[in-house]
Formats: C-alpha cells, sequence, structure tokens
DNA sequence: TTTATTATTGACTGATCGTTCCACAAAAAG
DNA sequence: CTTTTTGTGGAACGATCAGTCAATAATAAA
C-alpha cells in the first residue's frame, strides 16, 4: 500500500483555527497558515482542497468544540442555574482567545450561506440545551417565571458573544467577571 | 490661486466608511474604496495618505459620530431612565448596518495602539455619560440601587455590542428588540 | 524489490495588492 | 495670458496573494 499521512490532520486543523481566530480569513495567508500547521504548502492544498475550504472546515470544528463545551458546563448541577452559572463562567475563563464564530460573523455577516449554515446548525444545538436549562431553573424558582426561555436564551447567548468581545476589546478580568455576573442576575 | 478641491473630503469620508463597515480593513481594495468614494485614487492617497491612515481616520469619525448620536439619545427626559431606553432603541433601530467599531476591535484586537487610542478615548466619554445617567435613574428609582453605576454602564455597553453583533449574524428585528428589552430589564 | 501513495520542496503562474510616477486637463487668481 | 494648485487616469512598481506543476524523497504493503 502507500505511505501514510505524517501529520494528523485535526492537530493541523487546530493549528490553522488558532491562525484564523487571531487574523481573521483576510488577515491570514497561506504562507501563515502553513507556517503554524507545519505541513507543506502543497499538503495544504491536497488535504483541506482551498483556504477557503480550510476556513469553513476550521470554524465548523470550532463550533462544534465549542457547542461542546457549552453543553458540558451545562450539565453541572445540583440545581440548573449552576449549569448555566458555569457555563457564563467558563466563558468569563477563557474569553482572553479570540472567538471564531464571532470573527467570521463580523467579517462576512450572511453574505456566505456556507457559513451561516455552520452557524445556524451550532446556535440550533446550543439554544435548545439552554432553554431546556432555563425552563428547569424557573421550575427550581432560581429564575424569574416571567421570562421568557426563549428569549432568555438569546440574551444569554448575545450576552456571552458581548463578554468575548469586550475581551478582545482589552478589557481586564474583573470587568468580565461583572459583565457575567450581571447578565446572570439579569435572570432573576 | 489654486484650483480648489472639487470633492468633500468628509463626505468621501463617509463613503469609505461604508465600504469598511461592511467589508473590513483587509477586505476592503482601494479600488472598492476610491470606486465608493468617487474619486481618483491619486486623490486619495494625496487627501488620506495611505489606506491604513483613511482607515483610521475614518473609524475615528465614526466613532465620533456615533458618540454623539449615543449623547443625543441619553439627553431624551424626562426620566433619566427614559434616556437609557431610547438609546439602545437607537441601537436596535439602526443594528441593521453593522458597527465599524465592532469590526475594527474584531479585525485588530488591541494590536494597533493607534486604533486603540481611538476606541478607548470614545468609551471613556461614553462611559462617563452613562455612568452619570444610571446614577440618576437610580436616584428616581428607576434602577436598582444595590447596582455599581460603572459596572452597570459597562454592561450596556457591551449589550450595545451584543444587539449589533446579533444583527450582523442575521437575527430578526423581534428578536433585537428582546436583547434590548431585557438588557434594560436587568437594571431594575 | 516492486508498487502505490503521500510529503516535501522549489519554481512558477496569473492576479491583485498598495502605492508611486507622470502627463494632462481643469479651474481660479494674478 | 500666465501661474499655481488640484483632480484624473494610465502605466508601472515591487510585493504578495492563492494556487499549480513537477520532481524527489519517504514509507509501507504486496
Amino acid at each position: 500500500m502507500a505511505r501514510p499521512r505524517e501529520f494528523d490532520k485535526e492537530q493541523a486543523l487546530d493549528a490553522a483555527i488558532a491562525v484564523f481566530r487571531e487574523r481573521g480569513f483576510e488577515g491570514s495567508s497561506a504562507s501563515m497558515l502553513t507556517g503554524a500547521m507545519k505541513i507543506g504548502r502543497q499538503s495544504l492544498y491536497d488535504t483541506f482542497g482551498d483556504k477557503w475550504r480550510l476556513y469553513c472546515a476550521s470554524v465548523h470544528r470550532y463550533a462544534e468544540a465549542e457547542t461542546r463545551a457549552h453543553l458540558a458546563a451545562l450539565r453541572s448541577g445540583p440545581r440548573a442555574v449552576d449549569g448555566l452559572k458555569s457555563m457564563m463562567e467558563r466563558v468569563v475563563a477563557e474569553a482572553r482567545q479570540a472567538c471564531l464564530g464571532i470573527g467570521s460573523v463580523c467579517e462576512f455577516g450572511r453574505r456566505s450561506g456556507e457559513l451561516s449554515a455552520i452557524h445556524d446548525a451550532a446556535a440550533a444545538t446550543l439554544q435548545t440545551a439552554i432553554a431546556r436549562r432555563v425552563s428547569e431553573a424557573q421550575a427550581e424558582g432560581d429564575v424569574s417565571p416571567d421570562l421568557d426561555p426563549l428569549e432568555t436564551t438569546g440574551f444569554l447567548l448575545s450576552n456571552i458573544a458581548a463578554i468575548r468581545l469586550a475581551a478582545r476589546g482589552g478589557a481586564d478580568d474583573a470587568h468580565l467577571a461583572g459583565l457575567g455576573r450581571l447578565a446572570l442576575r439579569a435572570l432573576r
């Protein structure tokens, strides 16, 4: 048979994600990418197609990993509100790294259907999980009963983005923690 | 004497702002800019220096106009909370146009001192004005007295960014209005 | 060893990038 | 008129861009 691939595809993708997070699509050159991924230029094109496909694959992988992390935090117990709280706390703790989702939304808006589909899929998964947790928290008396679970979910998701954006803008940890705290306080 | 300038400098800058808002710095080419500004290539370099200086001038002018609009909305009466409310409502109403401030923060983070200085100056002006209004609203009983005015200001500013980001991501008007409403509800 | 597949590398493409130079047209003041 | 300044547009700069081709080396199964 043949010579096996010498580099790990997903590991290389993670390196590409790191570059795209910091520099965006337009700001990342092929040489920056191959340098970070530690693969040859030809391997990049053979394995991932072209720069745009690599970007989409990066956003997709990033969105899946991020969704997984959110869902894991949401499962924190014993009460549903504890899950919501640890979700926000994780966001605050990791806000120093730029978010690829926000970056791609800012850079492309809704111009690319391919990209929008990736975002929408991840957002839908996350939305149902958070909304369920909000409803539970309402039943447990930790979230005001006169809040609409779906609208509240949108509020939380949008505040997650806001925290990451503030971090990108240079806000310090205390400021970020305050934002997380106020977002949760808004639910009571 | 000499021939006067045939185009209006600030009007041309507004056209450049429109391009940068939608495409970012890296995504905007010199030909796109001169096309939108309706000036020759040489006039661009003579008048604004180079692409980066044009971008900084755009961000600066945009930040000043945006700050002015926020301050004007804040003055709405009769109660301080009405000012806060109309500020948020204006943001919701105009969220369909991409925000150049968010775009530049996403694209460059804190990499450029020149850009950061522009943001910080605008943010400082806005912060003191909003914080004053929050304190007044507390005195009038419309905002919970156990909220820190400065922290609350940061929360409002960050939610303004969140609303604009949600709009950039494709959220409909009802969703945006809900975000504005919940952000204000969080103050009571 | 042979064969098949993959990685690496350097040279190269055509395009576009930001930017400069230059020549010429236009307009206002002397 | 001339002078002076400004705008325009074509040509071209070197650099970099994404992407391709081809040759070579490496590796593993048959």
